[in-house]
RNA sequence: GCCUCGGUAGCUCAGGGGAUAGAGCAGCCGCCUCCUAAGCGGCAGGUCGCAGGUUCGAAUCCUGCCCGGGGCACCA
């Protein structure tokens, strides 16, 4: 509807601009919104009032040469000049016949855009380092990302979706320590565990797996692994310099391939511990991104020789530096440390240099908000490299802090004392998981309410929206014991008779799903579904109240089946967007 | 200090140049011989952090300040 008014406007205006009444140049950015009051119509538009100074004329008068020469449409009843110099459109009763015979007719499509009509995106979301299970901050991010590139989708973009793991570099080689000397204890030897390594119990069932796979093979006694090592943290030494020198420890004892066995042992069950969590949590991906294969591949030594070439690398006390400062960034980078090891941010160099490559369109970052500060140095990247840092999408997600009994609950990663996803999940479920985390801007820090979202009630949105999906398929589960047929030729030539305000407002709020969907996709904010599909939830709950569904009168029982049906439609396609399901009973 | 997100009803949050600033929860008052009351209706509740500015029009944009979250490594 709204780019139906978008269109007539721009037919009336195109009038006006042959006539001379507005200047030929004005390049006008057409608003049309839905209107907050039914007095004022469905659709309110501004532009009379942004052209009125560049015309030299006041906005009603301008209005009112609009009004004159907008073409009439079957949709849109009246239009009138309110206000200031609003142009009030009204929607006509075809209008509201067509919108429902449209959903019926494309039911689980009902919404989309077609398919590739918009630029193609590579998002990628979670990347988690691969050492420990995720925790409830990397379920914000999953499922704000799983969401978002379901509503890209459906907006007509064409989407990749993409994980990138970090098998690389010294948190993976810490992982891999850990992991062996758990290991070396359930061997029976006397190893001191490192305050900086990794403290989780899921080190000690990967350490059981190595054991399994690898028995003694590995094992080394306590005095060789810790004979004459630096001080660690709480011995008054430097913790980082201890753990340092453990990960040299072990590659030397054990040698390049038993090394990399329990760096592969590790990594392996981390990784599928991560991939089983999210699947369960409905967030798939198209590619997990391996770290170590820009190495391998050459890509990371191709990227710094493109950057090398356009001048923007630098050596200076032994490490290699990207000019990032001259670009934008706050200060230069390093890429190359004085150890010869490249960093993680060269990887990320390449990895970006690669998304741009495979993806003609954007790519779309999604960020924990405590990496704020890599925007700027991948933009500089980007530029660097000689691409268009316009190409690059970065949307920061904000934390989300849990409460339970009203308290909140602390968390402290180093200790590992955190609340998993997993934990989450089988807490409140999926369901009302996905949901709690998208239901708030995701520039905004997320209370998430334990209690709430475990409630059977409607105080509990997600509860809310899907009994409302619930109560219409009982409503045709109790016509069929009736044995009774909805039909719905019937019911769309009398849809006229649903003339009742809550049955005016669910339809005209129906009408308006595909709009939302364009918009939660243009500002990257599923919010604005999750607010739209309670909004839906609450009008049908109120005409469910107000309405009798199984008439006698045939047209009228019709008319209201189809409407329900309808509903049910997009409750249950917005749900599917953000991966929530839809249940047919509750 | 710099960067970033925020400050809107008692609480949690929508609204991000337009008309009388909205919703849920909490509070108070009502509604089931009837398709799910796991629901609905009503009442009450506001200096949109503060001060300037731009505009026909500012909660919304700009500047400054105050308060809170987070970030500023040759860590990942």
């Amino acid at each position: 509807m709204r780019a139906h008014i978008e269109e007539l406007i721009t037919q009336a205006l195109g009038y006006l601009k042959r006539d001379g009444v507005i200047e030929d140049d004005q390049a006008v950015d057409i608003q049309i919104e839905p209107t907050k009051d039914p007095k004022h119509g469905d659709y309110a538009c501004n532009v009379a009032m942004m052209l009125a100074k560049s015309a030299g004329m006041n906005p009603r008068e301008l209005a009112e040469k609009i009004l004159k020469r907008l073409p009439s449409s079957k949709r849109v009843r009246e239009v009138q000049i309110a206000g200031p110099g609003f142009l009030n459109f009204f929607a006509s009763g075809h209008y509201l016949k067509i919108v429902v015979r449209e959903i019926l007719a494309q039911g689980e499509h009902y919404g989309e855009a077609p398919a590739n009509s918009l630029e193609p995106i590579l998002i990628e979301f979670v990347s988690a380092n691969p050492t420990g299970p995720l925790h409830v901050g990397h379920g914000r991010g999953a499922a704000y990302g799983a969401s978002l590139a379901a509503i890209l989708q459906a907006a007509g973009h064409t989407v990749e979706k993409e994980y990138y793991v970090n098998d690389d570099g010294r948190q993976m080689d810490i992982l891999a320590v850990s992991v062996w000397l758990r290991y070396l204890e359930l061997s029976g030897e006397r190893v001191r565990f490192p305050d900086n390594a990794y403290q989780g119990d899921y080190v000690y069932e990967i350490a059981r797996e190595v054991r399994s796979r690898h028995g003694d093979d590995m094992r080394h006694t306590g005095h060789e692994v810790s004979e004459s090592l630096p001080a660690d943290g709480d011995q008054g030494g430097d913790a980082e310099a201890h753990i340092d020198a453990l990960i040299a420890r072990a590659k030397e004892l054990l040698g390049e391939t038993d090394y990399q066995a329990v760096f592969a042992i590790a990594l392996e069950a981390m990784l599928s511990d991560i991939r089983e969590d999210l699947d369960e949590f409905g967030v798939t991906f198209d590619r997990w991104y391996s770290e170590r294969s820009l190495h391998e591949s050459g890509a990371l030594d191709q990227a710094l020789a493109t950057l090398k070439e356009k001048d923007w690398l630098e050596t200076r006390n032994g490490a290699v530096w990207f000019k990032a400062s001259e670009l934008g960034d706050d200060k230069d980078r390093v890429v190359i440390r004085d150890n010869g090891r490249s960093t993680y941010f060269a990887s990320d160099v390449a990895y970006l240099l690669d998304k741009l490559d495979r993806c003609p369109g954007q790519s779309l970052y999604i960020f924990g908000a405590d990496h704020h500060g890599y925007v700027p140095r991948l933009k500089a990247a980007a530029q660097g490299l000689g691409e268009d840092p316009d190409r690059l999408d970065f949307q920061l997600v904000q934390f989300a802090v849990l409460y339970r009994d009203g308290k909140k609950i602390q968390m402290s990663t180093r200790s590992g004392q955190f609340v998993t996803l997993r934990d989450l999940r089988e807490e409140v479920g999926k369901d009302a998981a996905r949901y709690f985390y998208i239901m708030r801007s995701h520039e905004q820090h997320l209370d998430f309410d334990l209690d709430l979202a475990k409630s059977k009630a409607s105080e509990n949105p997600v509860f809310y929206i899907q009994y409302a999906h619930a109560r219409i398929q009982s409503i045709f589960n109790k016509l069929d014991e009736a044995g009774q047929r909805h039909n719905q030729a019937i019911g769309e030539a009398a849809i006229s008779q649903l003339v009742a305000e809550p049955e005016q407002a669910l339809l005209r709020a129906l009408g308006r799903y595909p709009e939302v969907i364009e918009n939660a996709a243009k500002r990257r904010a599923p919010h604005i579904l999750a607010h739209y599909l309670y909004e839906i939830a609450g009008q049908f709950h109120s005409w469910y109240n107000h309405a009798q569904f199984l008439v006698e009168d045939d047209d009228l029982r019709n008319a209201r089946l189809n409407l329900a049906q309808a509903t049910a439609h997009v409750l249950r396609n917005g749900l599917n967007l953000i991966g929530v399901s839809a249940p047919e009973s509750m």
